[in-house]
RNA sequence: GCCGAAGUGGCGGAAUUGGUAGACGCGCCGGACUCAAAAUCCGGUUGUGGAAACACAGUGUGGGUUCGAUUCCCACCUUCGGCACCA
């Protein structure tokens, strides 16, 4: 029996983790009685020890788990590890461990932490992504891929250290230098493997929009990512070059086409490098733009810079002579690699014709502006065609036909587009031939007919989405398990010499890749030939190995990639991860599963129903400045807030000497800032369930969460003082049986406020995952009950069922605690094992009267207290009889009466 | 640069479908208990004016729609996340 008066977190917790531990209490099998729950929380990457991110994401799991086990499901929740990575390499570099040691070393120790915070998963189906047994699968799966021809290999563009001799990650590039060199990155094309993910780009963007439980922002901007656009492909002929491959551009705006006053093409463009062989200046162009790193970031914020090529394309309509540049801002990755350039209706064009001195044209007008051209038009019986117009405004005639209004709107528009900036909404066409007058329906379709007449253009969709390239030069990473044979080419290597196994005992200098430097290890027989080859040496994106663990884990030992049972457990009910990850991974991971569908293996079209994205956990900063500048960062555990007697916060001082630190700000923890707060020091201080309570109390899941010490506190409280008002109604020797029928008026109103905390709880949990305010509600319910000093049979049965609904309700978040408690009211059987969510009893939350508000003019003047089924009359007749509300319409008109039945009385009064 | 999100008391946040802004917690102020302190318990706590009743203002800024806007629309500001080799 525990200590009836005080709350123990240490030892009640260690009970309670010892009790699931050793009866196996959350390893599941598939039960066709029960309907199944996957809960999902992102696995770990085994970085060295938790951090209070790691807490946070993995306490919402654990909640929604132990709530749907109430709710009677058979719930999977499984834990692993994301084990390949560069911080291992990093560690290697500078601990002098080889990566395998240092990852399973951490993954010892932060399972351990897992277990200590109550987080209860079914460890027999643990995976461990660098452990052979979990990429063989990885490997079989690629080498399928690649005969299915889904796999395969072109040259890409990396981060290339001169000094190092090595490829950088974007993340390793500081301000366009290497991080350990100090040197300028420089772009280099490589080979590399390619998964096919365009094939599927138009899935991945249909699929979205069966995933109404997915938040929308993630939605958005997975579509955004994807970026489909509908559009034309226009073959600009070179000039001179009549049989010449044309230079094909991709437009989403045709009706601008007669406004295009040069081309823009990537600097890795076949035509540039062409052109590049007879300048020098080009050339040096082209090799300056080759400084720093690849990064869409990085090049999208550089000053938009070109050089002419000397080339000349033949407008397909017009035949007009057109110049070809090299443009900086031309993604080779997109598209063609090349685009017409529009200065009058695109901005980025607009600034570097003004820059190099371009031309700019006014294609596409506004409605008053096209009025006006009418107006003109009809005066002057021109065409609105360049040349007559050009001829009507500067012709002097303008007074003579009194249209000097019409031509002022037109004149300034223009001005607009020349001085001020494009003008890039959709609008009609001028200037534009026989095209003039269209809307950009009209244009579209009548120069996509034109183009696919003359053989000059087509109609094309486009995405944004690139191929996923997966090779990595680095060493700690799965395998990719290809062999290169001088006469059969790149083969994959066959199912049963899988896997390709990574040496983990290595030396690791961080320069090269030991499975690179070493001759044996890549030296092998073609599989095809039986002649001598060599194996890939590259390795395998991380997000590999994420983008399938979820279906591993439905098929601990399986033979294949998964067995049978993926399908009784996916697609997964709840995936819970930071919001960090709402493109790339989200993307790979529904990709995936559309690849492991039409392997047969998987039966579902996508892998969760439902994601949830947690926020960041925050903190505030403390530091000093020294006379250098240089900032010395204090961990808000070391510091000392002061504030005057109005609570504002005045100051912080260090609790070493007592003096003063300023305030940094509130930022997300991390080392830089020395503002991680350890969870470990927490529970060792707190207990896990206080952690854990204030982790989903301090904010709703997917915003950020400040990291407050005083508010733990305050959550240890409330656990104090719910522990002692249990175990004191406990201690009564008798348990009277509760009458509903049969209550005074202060207790039906303590029965009523606890079945509305119950329906409210469950639908915060279960619909909205607002578990901040479930939360709060049960706060309240134990401020109602501590006021509530009814010690009478009726008083103290009804006392039991509010704290027998309490333990059940915040079981999820605080499972030790109410392990301990279940028993402590008189439960022989664990609560785990035989308890459901409490139910809401209908007739308990019957009400005599309401409350409305009453508003003159929108205002609130008072409040009304009337019985359930008072009609609106009733309520209009109490509202005005109301004093706080009669002295404001008295003498005054009242024009209308607003009544919203059971909530507001709103008088208009003149 | 592009895509997405957020902004409410001294602080974290609540207000779920356009209907009483500030639930709950922290902090602070006052009180009880105590020789005293801690712990605990009780009360108060958006701002301004007022002894009070009460009045006015108030949800990043500026506009708009509505009987009524934290909530919807437009523009802007600030902060945060992502941008394909960090995971």
């Amino acid at each position: 029996m525990h200590d009836n008066e005080r709350y123990d977190p240490q030892s009640i917790e260690a009970q309670a983790q010892a009790f699931w531990r050793d009866s196996h209490a959350f390893e599941v099998r598939e039960d066709p009685d029960k309907p199944p729950y996957y809960c999902l929380s992102m696995f770990m990457y085994p970085s060295g020890s938790m951090h209070m991110g790691h807490v946070r994401n993995y306490t919402i799991g654990d909640v929604i788990s132990r709530y749907q086990r109430m709710q009677g499901r058979n719930v999977l929740q499984p834990m692993g590890w994301d084990a390949f990575g560069l911080p291992a390499e990093n560690a290697a570099i500078k601990n002098k461990v080889p990566p395998a040691r240092w990852t399973y070393e951490n993954i010892a120790h932060m399972r351990g932490q897992l277990q200590r915070l109550g987080f209860v998963y079914d460890w027999s189906r643990e995976v461990t992504t660098c452990k052979p047994d979990y990429y063989r699968f990885e490997q079989l799966m690629f080498t399928r891929l690649m005969r299915k021809g889904l796999a395969y290999r072109k040259n890409a563009v990396v981060n290339w250290d001169p000094v190092d001799q090595t490829v950088l990650a974007n993340e390793q590039v500081v301000d366009g230098r290497g991080w350990r060199s100090g040197a300028v990155v420089e772009k280099r094309a490589i080979p590399q493997w390619f998964l096919k993910i365009t094939d599927y780009a138009q899935q991945l963007l249909d699929g979205l929009d069966h995933l109404p439980g997915w938040p929308e922002a993630v939605k958005t901007m997975q579509r955004n990512w994807i970026g489909r656009s509908e559009g034309l492909e226009v073959h600009f002929a070179l000039e001179g070059e009549p049989d010449a491959e044309p230079l094909t551009v991709f437009t989403t705006r045709p009706d601008t086409l007669m406004g295009v006053t040069f081309l823009s093409i990537a600097a890795e463009h076949p035509l540039a490098r062409r052109a590049a062989e007879k300048r020098p200046e080009l050339a040096e162009f082209i090799e300056g733009l080759k400084r720093g790193g690849v990064s869409e970031a990085e090049l999208e914020t550089q000053e938009k810079r070109g050089i002419d090529t000397g080339l000349r394309a033949v407008h397909p309509i017009s035949g007009e002579t057109i110049p070809i540049w090299v443009a900086n801002f031309v993604l080779m990755n997109y598209g063609t690699g090349a685009v017409m350039a529009v200065p009058g209706h695109d901005q980025r064009d607009w600034e570097f014709a003004r820059r190099y001195d371009l031309p700019i044209r006014m294609v596409v007008v506004d409605r008053s502006v096209l009025d006006a051209l009418r107006e003109i038009r009809h005066d002057l019986s021109l065409g609105v065609g360049a040349d007559p117009m050009r001829a009507a405004l500067e012709g002097g005639q303008r007074d003579a036909y009194d249209s000097g209004a019409a031509v002022r709107v037109v004149e300034e528009f223009e001005r607009g587009i020349l001085e001020t900036g494009a003008w890039s909404e959709h609008g009609w066409l001028v200037n534009s031939d026989g095209f003039d007058g269209l809307d950009f329906d009209a244009a579209f379709d009548a120069v996509a007919a034109r183009l696919e007449a003359d053989g000059t253009g087509c109609r094309r969709v486009n995405y944004r989405l690139r191929d996923w390239g997966v090779s990595r030069q680095r060493y700690w990473g799965c395998p990719i398990p290809v062999i290169y044979c001088e006469s059969c080419g790149a083969l994959p290597v066959p199912e049963d010499q899988l896997p390709v196994v990574l040496p983990e005992d290595v030396a690791f200098s961080g320069v090269q890749s030991p499975i690179k430097a070493d001759p044996e290890w890549r030296r092998t027989t073609c599989p095809q030939c039986g002649g001598a080859a060599e194996r890939e040496t590259d390795t395998f994106d991380t997000f590999m190995e994420s983008s399938w663990y979820y279906a591993r884990y439905t098929s601990p030992g399986a033979s294949d990639i998964v067995d049978r049972r993926a399908d009784h457990w996916l697609p997964v009910d709840q995936y819970i991860g930071g919001i960090e990850h709402a493109i790339l991974h989200l993307l790979y991971f529904r990709f995936y599963h559309k690849l492991l569908r039409d392997a047969g293996l998987v039966h579902s079209d996508e892998p969760a129903t439902r994601l949830l994205c947690q926020g960041m956990v925050v903190a505030e900063t403390f530091y000093r400045e020294h006379d250098s500048g240089s900032r010395v960062w204090f961990n808000p555990g070391e510091v000392d807030i002061e504030r005057d007697e109005r609570g504002h916060v005045t100051g912080a001082t260090l609790k070493a000497d007592g003096l003063p630190v300023s305030l940094g700000g509130v930022e997300k923890m991390a080392k830089s800032k020395n503002n991680g707060v350890d969870p470990q020091l927490m529970v060792d201080r707190y207990g896990a369930d206080t952690v854990r309570l204030f982790s989903m109390f301090a904010a709703p899941p997917e915003q950020s969460l400040e990291w407050n010490e005083a508010g733990v506190e305050g959550m240890s409280r409330f656990l104090k003082r719910f522990w002692r008002e249990v175990t004191s109604h406990a201690s009564q020797p008798d348990h009277p049986v509760l009458d509903p029928a049969q209550l005074t008026p202060a207790q039906r109103t303590l029965r009523r406020q606890l079945h509305e905390t119950i329906q409210k709880v469950g639908d915060d949990y279960g619909r909205r995952h607002a578990f901040n305010t479930a939360i709060a509600a049960l706060m309240e319910l134990l401020n109602h009950l501590g006021r509530f000093d009814d010690m009478s049979e009726a008083g103290r049965a009804l006392r039991h069922e509010v704290l027998e609904a309490m333990v059940l309700m915040l079981n999820p978040v605080t499972p030790h605690a109410c392990h301990a408690l279940w028993q402590v009211l008189g439960h022989p059987e664990t609560l785990l094992e035989d308890q459901g969510w409490p139910q809401v009893d209908t007739a308990a939350l019957e009400r005599d009267t309401q409350t409305l508000a009453v508003q003159v003019n929108g205002k609130l003047r008072g409040t009304v207290e009337l019985p359930v089924d008072a009609s609106r009359e009733d309520a209009e007749a109490a509202a005005r009889a109301e004093p706080s509300v009669a002295r404001f319409i008295e003498g005054a008109q009242v024009r209308k009466v607003i009544v919203v039945p059971g909530k507001i009385v709103n008088i208009v009064v003149a």
